[in-house]
DNA sequence: ACGCCCGCCTGTAAGC
DNA sequence: TGCTTACAGGCGGGCG
């Protein structure tokens, strides 16, 4: 499930080993990956196309082409993006390629196909306002933000509208980290807390990112070249129910939240 | 307008 | 052991 500190990791491997090639040829198979636009039309756009730069919006991948156009890629839930060579075997689920100038495969592999490819002109790319990474919100604002809306502060988090990037894992971890319950509502947080959560999100993205995220027992998330993050084994509550809490040894708890799996510590997140 | 819920999908693993 | 069921969850759209 790829989250912020996933998709970094990526565009940093793009960055270095897929910005600066032309991409001979595309082929898209997949039935839902291309589904703004028509396959061809983006087929059209890639082809002969050099890629410039490896950006990121949330948890969207950016693309830029010389020709001015950018490819945006989001992996949603299953989604991987992998450099192969040609004589690699086509994995299942393998819904577009991009044959590159170097002779190398990039290739989009999605088993649950929620995932997407689509060409846009720059102004059309998703935007976000703030992003643990590129953009971190000042704490007044971040202030300003909590107690001027009345939902859960893990809704909050998981709201791209006020960040980008956070997921179902990282919220758990950055709300343990800043010792506050999930449930809470956004505008009853102390001004302590919203400084002890302005700083967890900070340590925890930051932190993921330094160890190129963080891949599960799924193996659903791994970076360009299939190797796995990880930020797992510094994971403190998610996925860890009926486990000791590494700071008070209370054992961690699981609860349905919004129709998600929410691990936190009933001792000491309030 | 805001907060919340559902549907989209398939592979994996728990449960009977 | 083999089948059925629950679960994984980002995001857009729709509902109250």
């Amino acid at each position: 499930m790829p989250e912020l500190p996933e998709v970094e990791t990526l565009r940093r491997d793009l960055a270095a080993h897929v910005v600066g090639r032309r991409v001979e040829s595309a082929v898209v198979t997949g039935a839902r990956t291309v589904r703004r636009q028509d396959p061809e039309s983006l087929v059209e756009s890639l082809t002969g196309a050099r890629i410039v730069a490896a950006g990121r919006a949330g948890k969207y991948l950016t693309l830029t082409l010389d020709e001015g156009d950018v490819l945006v890629i989001h992996l949603r839930m299953s989604g991987q993006l992998r450099l192969h060579d040609p004589v690699d075997g086509i994995a299942p689920h393998t819904h577009a390629v991009l044959t590159l100038d170097d002779g190398h495969e990039l290739r989009f592999v999605d088993p649950r196909t929620f995932g997407e490819l689509f060409v846009v002109p720059p102004q059309d790319v998703p935007a976000f306002s703030y992003d643990p990474v590129s953009a971190p919100v000042p704490r007044a604002r971040l202030a300003a933000l909590l107690a001027g809306r009345r939902l859960a502060v893990k809704g909050f988090l998981m709201d791209a509208r006020f960040m980008a990037g956070i997921g179902n894992i990282y919220s758990d971890e950055i709300l343990h980290r800043a010792r506050i319950a999930h449930h809470r509502r956004t505008d009853t947080l102390t001004g302590h807390e919203v400084g002890r959560l302005w700083r967890a999100v900070g340590e925890v993205i930051d932190e993921a990112v330094e160890l190129r995220g963080s891949s599960l027992s799924d193996a659903q998330y791994v970076d360009l070249f299939g190797r796995p993050g990880s930020f797992q084994g510094s994971h403190r509550v998610y996925a860890r129910e009926g486990r000791p809490c590494p700071r008070c040894a209370t054992l961690i708890r699981r609860s349905p939240f919004q129709q998600r799996s929410t691990f936190y510590c009933p001792r000491c997140q309030r």
